[in-house]
DNA sequence: TAGACGCCTGAATCTATAG
DNA sequence: CCTATAGATTCAGGCGTCT
């Protein structure tokens, strides 16, 4: 079971940190070599990526820089000045380098991608529809977009717009055609009042002890992401075990995270400072038991079971008649694991959507049987010949 | 004063509602004719639009097709069938197709805009990233992305994504340089608990009373917009008697919220059934009493009082002390209108900012007088002056 | 020690007008 | 175009200090 590699299984000690920058990794045509993991890579992200092999990382988280294209500085009511983003690393001559940028890194990770893998790029209105348009042209397959709202926003000060209270995060499955990405729908719902998991979060910027700061409390880096925002993503889009790859590392949120989830990381930054300051960070992370990051079972993941095994294993006697909730509807067990209505035999589904002229139904949560203390559906059967196929496993 | 046109002064009789498609509007060759308003033109979008004159509408509200893309028929888990979106207009050949659709309306659009315009285009992730880097390469330049958050959105039935529980809208102005477009920031203010109005709204969708229906009962139009949704938009955005375009005008519910506050509007729709729809929808409305659609008064637009025109008024003696609020500082009031610091001489705003080490000050809140009550900004003599000036005007 | 109070800060495309 | 000047403009939360 792929969660046992995380905690007890995996001391710290035993961590690899390159501490070497990117020798290991060379122009595309330089041999491939075995897949690196937990490593913050100092570098490029499309030459590191494009040295990663194909088809290798399970989810991809992306921050890349929004290109504000800041005018002049900007002073709060009281004459305080904001401290902008006004850092090189987000300056681009126009929209078209912009574009070119985003199409490099996007087709670099999208070819490290498995087909089954995910990712995320978050982004503001000054990025994010360009970003969005050049996923869907390369063939990225729009999952969905998700709002980030922030509780704490920084207000408009001039009062000429709408308070930039959010960002948006837009995610995208490799292709139009996968169907086997990960995505934890009942464990977000679970712990989510019961109620599915909504396109728009609720969530605090990064402030308070978790921003990083140099040791004369100026921060670390200008815009380091909520862990809670990545422990979302982490949690609802991969499997302990999983790699998770980020491009754009920063102060390293998505390693520091992967790790406390008992997921593997590969960090790409271009900033010798700022990786350095994740490594640190990283290093510092006490992974979860296991126990507290193993995926919640789910109704989807369980394995198969034909109702025909059911009756092989005599949970229910061939020739027993089942009914449906309100006893309006009846069907007879034969021995193969089918029903018949009197001429009419048909699975389980298709007896059920027959009687109710509907043109599909769940045979197991249908059809009733009677239980010693009333009318219960046949899926309780299925749950005990489950149990007896995970204990003949053991 | 420009409200003055809505409400009594503009009776039903007198809405000018053409019934003769778009036989005004040819190609962009033909002579412009005078300026058409609250009118339903049936016709394609670009043409209608580039048969408008140049720089003669306030604000569009525009809802273009979404391109939803969808490939099959979705049930719901009680296998009844979701009513999609499903539409001849709703189909495109690839992106490409969508791309040059959405160039075209976009240009046309902003032709027609007034340079302190500006406009609003909503849509979901299949088409709003595509629709926002067009904008950018048009050259619009965007104030606020903003998420329009629905309470009561679909689930998603499939387990397989998160709940789709947004749309994103586009706010955004015609030009980079603009900087005297629409936006009553102060009114949007007082309306949302004393809080600056963020860019996430939280609305309901469309349904109930406001939804229309047919005789049958089926929906007139599948994608209706919530009035709620553009009240805040209108209201935000423009001021009674401006002109509101709406270039996919579908059942009309721009028209008849400018209609319900005090705005002209255009729309443009190319199905006949929806613009009949929309025309009998707008004739219904009764539009608000202009005293509840005035703008609120913001101190933007207040006049200007030179500081030696309250000297002048005799609203403060050459010669008296003024202090800040706390009284740490003290400057004297010269009987030009600036003000003395020993042997420094400057305005209101100079010495303020100057005393308190600023860059910048508003000297009218800094500077208080001696009231006879306790200290009171001068602000308050100005405020006596602009009455004075205001009843010399009637 | 708890609460009051003030200061600081956050991915920001953040003014209007006269001359 | 430019420059100079008037003057309008902020919310939530963390943290340190004071009472």
């Amino acid at each position: 079971m792929s969660s046992a590699r995380v905690g007890a299984t995996r001391p710290k000690s035993q961590i690899k940190v390159s501490r070497t920058g990117m020798s290991n990794f060379g122009s595309p045509r330089a041999p491939k070599r075995a897949m690196s993991r937990n490593e913050v890579v100092v570098g490029d992200s499309v030459e590191a990526m494009l040295g990663l092999p194909e088809a290798s990382v399970d989810l991809v988280f992306a921050d890349p820089p929004y290109n504000l294209q800041l005018a002049s500085r900007l002073t709060r009511p009281d004459q305080s000045v904001v401290d902008a983003v006004d850092d090189d690393w987000d300056k681009f001559a126009d929209f078209a380098a912009y574009d070119a940028f985003t199409r490099d890194w996007l087709a670099a990770a999208r070819r490290a991608m498995k087909p089954s893998a995910t990712i995320f790029v978050i982004g503001s209105y000054h990025n994010i529809f360009r970003v969005g348009a050049i996923m869907q042209d390369l063939g990225f397959w729009i999952l969905n977009d998700i709002v980030w709202r922030k509780n704490n926003p920084m207000p408009n000060f001039r009062g000429r717009r709408f308070t930039n209270a959010h960002e948006t995060l837009i995610w995208a499955a490799r292709d139009a055609s996968a169907r086997n990405y990960t995505f934890h729908y009942e464990a977000l719902k679970a712990g989510n009042e019961d109620c599915q998991m909504r396109s728009d979060w609720l969530l605090p910027i990064c402030s308070g002890g978790e921003r990083l700061k140099d040791s004369a409390g100026r921060k670390t880096h200008p815009t380091q992401k909520p862990e809670a925002l990545l422990a979302r993503i982490i949690l609802a889009a991969s499997n302990p075990g999983d790699l998770v790859l980020d491009p754009f590392f920063g102060s390293g949120t998505t390693g520091a995270v992967a790790r406390l989830l008992g997921r593997d990381y590969l960090g790409i930054e271009r900033e010798q400072t700022y990786a350095e300051a994740a490594r640190a960070r990283i290093a510092a992370i006490t992974p979860l038991p296991a126990v507290a990051v193993a995926p919640a079972p789910s109704k989807r993941n369980e394995p198969r079971i034909a109702f025909a095994s059911v009756v092989e294993a005599g949970l229910v006697a061939p020739g027993v008649t089942l009914t449906d909730a309100k006893g309006h509807h009846k069907a007879v067990v034969r021995a193969d694991g089918a029903l018949a209505i009197g001429p009419i035999v048909g699975s389980i589904h298709k007896t059920g959507a027959l009687v109710q002229g509907l043109p599909a139904c769940n045979g197991w949560t249908f059809w009733h049987f009677e239980s010693g203390a009333g009318l219960a559906p046949i899926d309780e059967l299925r749950a005990v010949a489950r149990a007896r196929l995970r204990d003949a496993a053991e």
